[in-house]
DNA sequence: GTCTATATTACGATAGAC
DNA sequence: GTCTATCGTAATATAGAC
């Protein structure tokens, strides 16, 4: 083994400070003066680290994109009927939005001005239609209210989930973080289930 | 009387032009260049009718506060009990943002890079306070549920109204647009009020 | 009111020393 | 791995002709 620990910088460390900047002043308004002031190293150090600015953001959002896909993999996801399967998927979408806060602010922020951007957007878009298919089960299964739009309840219910990213403040005590999925499936079920 | 149609800018005719790209782009991500593009006429003539990029954001920001702090002052949100005024707040909001969609749009992405984003902020959170306050004295009348916290609720009915600027796109049809008020209210508050 | 031309600054990225 | 110096481009904004 080397020394224990490096006091320098890594692609990783160093897209952590980045993402902060980028959520701070917006992708397009943060320039690499601001991030190499951030992170305390020259802007051509950041070079030696990263290709560049998009490179930046493609790991971010590759970040963000990988925790939510893999929300759709877990058994829970898989297994049951579909409303308990939308409320489980909407329980932990929100548990993974708290804890990649900063990767997922950043992705549903993205304009699509670059060919980065618009993946990510294309992605992003992947995995809501997942989402909204299962909502479409449920409600073919005679689970959801037949009064409301399932399209319009989807976009909704996403976007009560996401809005998340624009107040929340990560909080050590686990406990309430398990307390906020269950307020939000709680809030968007009990509107959207069949009385019963 | 001069000519009837004039065929040339004025502030408010560059607005709308500029605020759609604004939209399109990201504020920081629109170049004069892109706005005289846009608008089909040379970068030095838009500073003939406005000082700048910023004076048409401060123009697109302010339209979309007034509209909605016009319906604190209407006799809905004024008289009768509180679940009620805030209910009418809630609805009108979303005819007020679908009224005013690309201004509205670009107020909810400001960033707070400038003088005039931050002054928006401001102004915007001044708002979300007012319907906070009424929330809260929905609350304190007892007829909302008491398992949920007011303060996550006020931010996640926000959330959801806010998020229509993500996907809703202009219908000419107005009873679609009455519709889509009732729709967020009716989810909203059928999650919030207490079963009776 | 609109244009071309340009001043000036800021940006992303690279060269090359240490 | 980090630095200073710099390149080439694109940004906001202005000058002045028509």
């Amino acid at each position: 083994m080397t020394t224990a620990r490096r006091d320098t910088y890594t692609p990783e460390t160093l897209l952590s400070v980045a993402v902060r900047v980028f959520n701070e002043r917006g992708y397009d308004g943060t320039s690499m003066e601001h991030l190499s002031k951030a992170a305390g190293i020259s802007k051509s150090s950041i070079y030696h680290h990263v290709a560049g600015k998009e490179e930046l953001l493609r790991r971010a959002v590759s970040r963000a994109l990988d925790g939510l896909f893999a929300i759709l993999d877990e058994p829970g996801a898989q297994r049951g009927r579909a409303v308990e399967r939308v409320e489980y998927v909407t329980r932990r979408t929100v548990e993974v939005l708290i804890a990649e806060l900063p990767y997922v602010t950043l992705l549903l922020r993205v304009r699509g001005n670059t060919a980065t951007e618009r993946w990510a957007m294309e992605r992003r878009r992947e995995f809501d239609h997942r989402v909204a298919e299962l909502l479409g089960a449920a409600a073919a299964d005679g689970d959801l209210r037949s009064d409301v739009d399932i399209r319009l309840a989807t976009r909704l219910l996403f976007g009560m989930i996401n809005s998340l990213v624009e107040w929340y403040r990560p909080h050590p005590d686990q406990a309430e973080r398990d307390q906020l999925a269950e307020t939000v499936a709680h809030l968007a079920f009990d509107g959207l289930r069949k009385a019963r």
